[in-house]
DNA sequence: CCGATATTTCTACATGACGTAAAAGTATTG
DNA sequence: CAATACTTTTACGTCATGTAGAAATATCGG
């Protein structure tokens, strides 16, 4: 899977938290508008990044509005979970991995995965 | 954390699955013989990897010895939650993230993540 | 319909990671 | 000490990414 650098990642977490497709120009004043980092980038360069972020599958654009409008082809959860299988990959040694992993959760995590593993597991 | 090259990882597996540590010469051989790929890289190629991964804390040296030695600093499945909780991040939405992981696992992993999850809330 | 303006596409460059290895330096050993 | 083994230094090509100017194209007010 395609991992994303760091401005590719805060464009995919705007995407992600905007209910309405975005253009060029919004992303670029919301980006302003991060933090502490009032760069201003150039709309060509939001532009290319989500050229980039279109040629990974992660953006969708439609091309009917004079401004592109630019969403998430899927969700944030889904990407991680994506990631989260790219890390694992198709090793055999899951389980051991799974086991460490679950053993440095908070019990908090522990008690809503075993919910969670109870609702699948009725499934 | 550091995501590794294609030639990074075949040696992380290859100290990874050495119960002794390796030598550059050992490793180059090593990599020589797998599968079909018998490009026979030089050793300095191999050492410049090698370099690299030390930098990045997953390989340690040994510079007593003379060909020096060297070893997987932590274990695959070590490396592997590093790479996990990486992409889990510390966002708010790791439930969500996992609640989704789990579905998609298989019902075999589901029953052994069950038998971990109990093992460790007796803890 | 036209010129001004907005928008997109094309092209470009710097940086850093990675694969790759020759050249040069240093240690070992007969 | 000379030959050999090993390590460090230096180097280059490629690719991903951040960044944006130039060029092309579409839209809009008049």
């Amino acid at each position: 899977m395609a991992s994303l650098g760091d401005l590719e990642r805060s464009v995919m977490d705007l995407l992600w938290d905007s209910a309405e497709p975005l253009t060029a120009n919004d992303l670029r004043d919301a980006l302003a508008a991060r933090g502490t980092d009032a760069k201003e980038l150039a709309v060509t360069t939001v532009l290319t990044v989500l050229a980039r972020l279109e040629k990974k599958g992660l953006v969708a654009r439609e091309r009917s509005t004079r401004p592109h409008r630019y969403t998430a082809s899927s969700s944030r959860e889904d990407h991680t979970v994506g990631l989260l299988n790219d890390a694992l990959g198709t090793a055999q040694d899951r389980e051991a991995v799974l086991a460490r992993f679950i053993g440095g959760i908070s019990a908090d995590e522990a008690v809503s995965l075993r919910a969670i593993l109870d609702s699948v597991k009725t499934v």
